[in-house]
DNA sequence: CTGAAAGCGCTTACAG
DNA sequence: CTGAAAGCGCTTACAG
């Protein structure tokens, strides 16, 4: 433990009075020796000011330090550019990944987002008020119950996108939402394990965003599915968390039976778990245990074995969900075809053939 | 490649006019009988109003789905609480870790921060002067060069806070900042290496946040100094990047130098990249070689071997970073004592005694 | 306990 | 090319 530091702030001159200290508009007309009305033509680029006045009005922003005040600005044009996204985590992969693309999306159209992180002791009633007046619109990474929960408690009224799980083949949600075909991926990744030879497949789930069965996820699903069409009788799914440890307490469990010989997990973080659990009992993988993740977390390939998983484009998702935000709020603006958010199966080194 | 989806949002009810769509406080007023005073009196809590006239009040702002407008609101009471957090990465684990700490604080206080990535393609005087304007303070994760350029360009009449890397030892930085002591815990987690008789330590480097040489950042001075003490020249530092792959490039160039038994990284993704090329090349960790992260991140401890690294308390820099903004914006705000920042050696597996 | 007035700092028509 | 007026939707004193 060592001592760490900080630099405090410079102590304001004029302690007391700080209300009158912004410069506005006038401030800077009087400056000028022009109307406010000029200097609002000039900070807004209008066509028409003589180029000496502007120049004028430029030097008098410039000496007197102004900024134009957001809350006039936005209150007297009828432009607010601030969306707020609504998650329950800034740090597990595929969130960070969709904020990512998100925020560059909205970023890129002039719009600049707030973030609000859910926690399980918010009273999402308010806290979706609240974010409901402070925002032009609402973008939620729903991947999870809290992120449903706070969607689906958004007035109709209120603009909004969702980044969410697919919805059951041929329903579609009731919110605006946006989502990646996980469920067919999954599917994907446990034909894989099935083509290599394994007689089954487990499962080391990640939590439902609605109802309560670790099996009601698209990617339980997935897997469900292409065991039953091979006529094989779905194991237990195991595992209820979304980080390294929750899976590595799976893999614990997964790896006191001999019979195990193929993993799919909800993602990498529960594979990494996993992974190290079945090393401490001494189980290789591939060699005894093959083992898929999914999301394709940039550190998958650099783990020892490389990780086998399924590559999601989180950016593009965020991309793709904020753009169904935009398309509500600004009516001139067309969305981009949606079909670009994709999954790919990347097999590495931690899937191999099934041995006897 | 899987076929994604979406939910087109509603088409509204009447498209053309929206501006007058959103209902006032004087629309409830009317719809209650009452003046639009008492409205705003009902929406801000005041204790001098009838229970039968909130009553209705409410109910008028339930049944016409009143929200109220934010940027009236901060133009009338002059109080705003929005600030914005400046970032060139929400990825990275330090940076995120960092964005958790500096959320959790600003949403503890009533503040919603909004997220501006800082990219090298931005014309960072524009950025800084369209953040001043939008917010009413700035906070800036600052580990890179990009932050440090952005920090530097706010206007000194500007609130602002920044997490940066320690300074030069007895240098304080001119904007207010706060900061881990890395340059004592790199030193502490050579002298470790050093202690387990390793002749030397090699250092695969992070990007410097000032200057341009790898050499000059703290983590590298820790490192530079602890092998001085003991009389060792130190090697060439190598690498430059952040990630895994940066890591893993870096690790291929150590990994043909047989001299090579002890090596330090920048941080833990860099970490996974040198364990992953050493691998490759046939070098066991920690046997041949004895390999210590930076961070702590979340899977370190979960890969094999176990990562030995430099905790971080990450998200306490960030509050303790907001807690500066905050002293500049609320003058009754006393900060709390900064002196919770800390580090700690945390050794695992991936360390180990030299064998000559 | 409630209402009428003034104003927050800007922009949007409207004049000239 | 530039200015005087009105208003965006709220809040803050000031009256009653």
């Amino acid at each position: 433990m060592s001592v760490p530091g900080h630099t405090p702030p410079a102590v304001p001159a004029t302690p007391g009075k700080e209300r009158d200290k912004s410069v506005s508009i006038r401030d800077v007309a009087k400056a000028a020796g022009v109307s406010h009305q000029t200097v609002s033509r000039v900070i807004n680029d209008h066509p028409n000011v003589k180029t000496e006045t502007r120049q004028r009005v430029e030097d008098a922003i410039r000496t007197l330090g102004f900024r134009r005040n957001a809350a006039a600005f936005a209150l007297a044009s009828g432009v607010t550019k601030a969306v707020t996204v609504l998650t329950s985590s800034t740090i597990l992969y595929g969130y960070a990944a969709t904020l990512q693309g998100l925020e560059e999306a909205a970023r890129t159209a002039g719009y600049i987002p707030g973030i609000r992180v859910l926690t399980p002791e918010d009273d999402l009633d308010r806290t979706v008020q609240k974010v409901a007046e402070s925002s032009h619109g609402i973008l939620v990474i729903a991947f999870d119950r809290l992120g449903m929960a706070a969607l689906e408690r958004i007035p109709s009224n209120v603009p909004c996108a969702a980044a969410v799980e697919a919805p059951p083949p041929g329903q579609t949600p009731d919110r605006p939402g946006v989502w990646i075909d996980d469920r067919a991926a999954a599917q994907t990744a446990t034909e894989h394990l099935l083509g290599l030879g394994h007689p089954t497949v487990h499962y080391v789930a990640i939590p439902a965003s609605t109802g309560s069965r670790r099996s009601a996820t698209p990617r339980a699903e997935g897997w469900l599915r292409a065991l039953r069409a091979v006529g094989v009788t779905p194991p237990a799914p195991v595992g209820d968390g979304w980080d390294a440890s929750a899976g590595y307490t799976a893999g614990r469990e997964l790896a006191r039976d001999p019979g195990v010989t193929a993993i799919m997990c909800g993602n990498d973080d529960l594979a990494l778990g996993v992974l190290r659990a079945l090393h401490e009992a001494g189980r290789s993988v591939p060699d005894d245990v093959s083992l898929v993740g999914f999301d394709d977390s940039p550190l998958s390939r650099f783990v020892t074995p490389a990780l086998t998983t399924v590559r999601m484009d989180f950016p593009g998702l965020g991309r793709a969900t904020f753009a169904l935000l935009r398309s509500q709020l600004d009516p001139q603006y067309q969305p981009p075809d949606p079909a670009v958010v994709g999954t790919d199966l990347i097999v590495r080194e931690s899937t191999g053939s099934h041995h006897v």
